[in-house]
DNA sequence: AATGAATGAGAATTCATTCAT
DNA sequence: CATGAATGAATTCTCATTCAT
């Protein structure tokens, strides 16, 4: 079926950057460029189903039709059904790590640079896909220790270090009281977690303002701040 | 495994006495105990493996093999695995929301009150059954919105409510100062609900200490206890 | 696991030997015989595809069709294709192999012993399904060892010891000059074997009369016989 | 591998020098050359193929990979994966045939003669790849009907043919006492087919001398050779 | 001519559900 | 009531064949 598309063709012309055009338009891309779309369209509905319907009730079939390729081209891409998943995670999560790690120059109070973390989560992660994607792998980490592992050893673990290392450093400086904190980051990060978890499951039972609960949090550790 | 096989007994005698003498617990067990115990061997089997695996990659037959019973049996209790699935989060949750509501009387510091909570949570809930109970919700709430929505029925919307109450109580006493938490009990339950995620994903990779960072956790917001 | 076996109960009454009656006629039989006719129903199907297609081209789904049952109730009997097949293999010719064993008593001459032995392998094999099932383990034979060994051991090692035996016989009797005989019994087999496979391959271009060949070829070995 | 790379050379210069200097065999190869070129070694590596797997089990995609063409190229030389199988059941027993057929004259006794081939067919097609290509016929014949009415007519009937001519000849010159014999000249051929089916299947399990299980059926029926 | 990515029909296998015993 | 053999729809994965480059 030819779905030509010419996305990352001339990237002069057309900012390539709509990679969700519709397709069918530029008649001359190559076929590696090809490759690589498909295989994109295929990451972005598998990754689709296995958030709405958990691993095991996924169908390749409906991530082939939704990814608009037949059943055999996920082959060409992913060994099987497991792999794909295990990869899918690793895809997924590699650039936002990329994008966590390039972190922003550490001036200002430590409190600033928290909530300036916290105000990119709430943004990037809680209520959107990525935010499923954490759900999905609270999910299936049991039946897949290779994601558990890789999701603890790329996000996990570096996650808290990071957090331990600023509550370090707020507690250097006489920004947070409690020095036991340092030894549970997770403390910290358990309001956002939970906002993740929370907006999966009962957004629509009962909205969460998990800007305004973050806040909360961070004034229940740095103490209420003075309203400006 | 309760293998009985009254099968061939002349069903006129209907005593349960001398053919499946097998089982000793039940001195005059009839036909209607027999069933009450299949039937809670089922649930029990049905939730191990249900949490083992996930609802779609739990086949019936485990659960029957587990319980000692035959597949068929299975359908005289549940009218299908997707009902099992939903009937099973209820008999398993309701018994223990019962114990829970049935509060000790609220005498001692707030503090105390949700310490002796926290206690019993960290026995009863995190790094066991009931735990993984939680993560299977979790994992399966998005496809089962009968299951999400009687989870946020019963527990978490009176979880929060009683939460609530006690955090009103302690600012009311003057245990808690931030006068905020009140809005947000979700980040006074935040951590234990991480220390159960923890445990079921990665324990192996860093075990977690949980009772010490409730205490932590207490500590920030009830200010850090004068070591007695 | 209540495995009862009236199966062999009461033989007296209905003789249990037509197995593959139609079904249906005969409302007694219990489950443990459905399953047994059942279980030779695929056998006997199986052997009519695989030797008419081979092993890779059968399809289950025929085996299934052509034995009455569903494609699952295979399953219930072979664990996969490839040991459905192996498994077959054993089935059909341990009797066969069992039959031969229970030699006649050596009397008379060898040429009479092995006429006797030739006229069997004629009416019992060549022209037969049992000589398809020859040809297809010459077939597959090299893709499956297992089944290579197991006819080597039970069928061809036996039969070049007991033709070697008579060989010995005949020599030491006088019936047979040719002493070097005894080492390669597959001499005395040779043109039956090549009858097998010539009534598979070639009859239709060129009928063999299989008797007439082999009772020449004993000629050869003991002497043209003075026509009695 | 042949991966040569014309494609993109101007095809007007045809010249197969400068681009695809990789292969030095021919000397001013052109298109023709390389395309039968390509042919040998698709017929060569399906061949191997087709041997070790039988033809059903037996991938396009692994013929491709041995004859070191991409799978599609296949297709410029053969209409489909049968008439791949025919044909080349075809293309490999032509040559033979013909070498054979121009036989030595018949010179010296007929048991010389033969000898002699035994004696070649013991070299050229016993345990060779020959011989499994015999193998392979019996296995497939049924399936192919084309392949076995071909090689009946090419092989069986004329090999035949030629031994009952040297048999008659034989009979006349007073070497083969048998008369009857010249009806079944099959009986001269069995025991040199089973060495070709042993060595295919139970070489491993026990090693036949070919040469001189041969050399004893000759004995059977020239009468044994005083020793010179 | 040659390539190999893409296709999708087809085959093996699984498992929830039924039902005769 | 209980059983578990039987069913067949559904699902994963393979591979011959096509066709744009």
């Amino acid at each position: 079926m030819p779905k030509k598309s010419t996305k990352l063709a001339k990237p002069s012309a057309e900012g390539g950057d709509h990679p969700s055009a519709t397709r069918g338009e530029m008649p001359a891309s190559n076929r590696a460029a090809r490759a690589l779309e498909r295989r994109a369209a295929i990451v972005e509905a598998a990754m689709e189903e296995f958030i709405a319907r958990g691993f095991a009730a996924t169908r390749l079939d409906d991530i082939a039709k939704r990814a608009g390729v037949a059943k055999g081209t996920i082959y060409l891409h992913f060994k099987d059904k497991e792999s794909m998943f295990e990869e899918l995670v690793r895809i997924v999560i590699v650039p936002v790590v990329a994008r966590l790690t390039a972190l922003p120059p550490p001036t200002g109070s430590v409190r600033d640079l928290i909530e300036a973390f916290a105000g990119n989560f709430l943004k990037e992660v809680i209520g959107t896909r990525r935010g499923d994607l954490v759900r999905l792998i609270v999910a299936e980490g049991p039946r897949f220790p290779a994601v558990a592992d890789f999701y603890y050893r790329e996000v996990v673990s570096r996650g808290i270090a990071a957090m331990r290392g600023l509550i370090e450093l707020g507690i250097a400086r006489g920004e947070i009281r409690q020095k036991d904190l340092a030894r549970y980051p997770q403390i910290l990060v358990a309001p956002a977690m939970i906002a993740v978890i929370w907006q999966s499951l009962f957004a629509r039972h009962a909205p969460l303002d998990a800007q305004d609960m973050l806040r909360v949090h961070l004034d229940l550790i740095f103490g209420e701040r003075r309203t400006t």
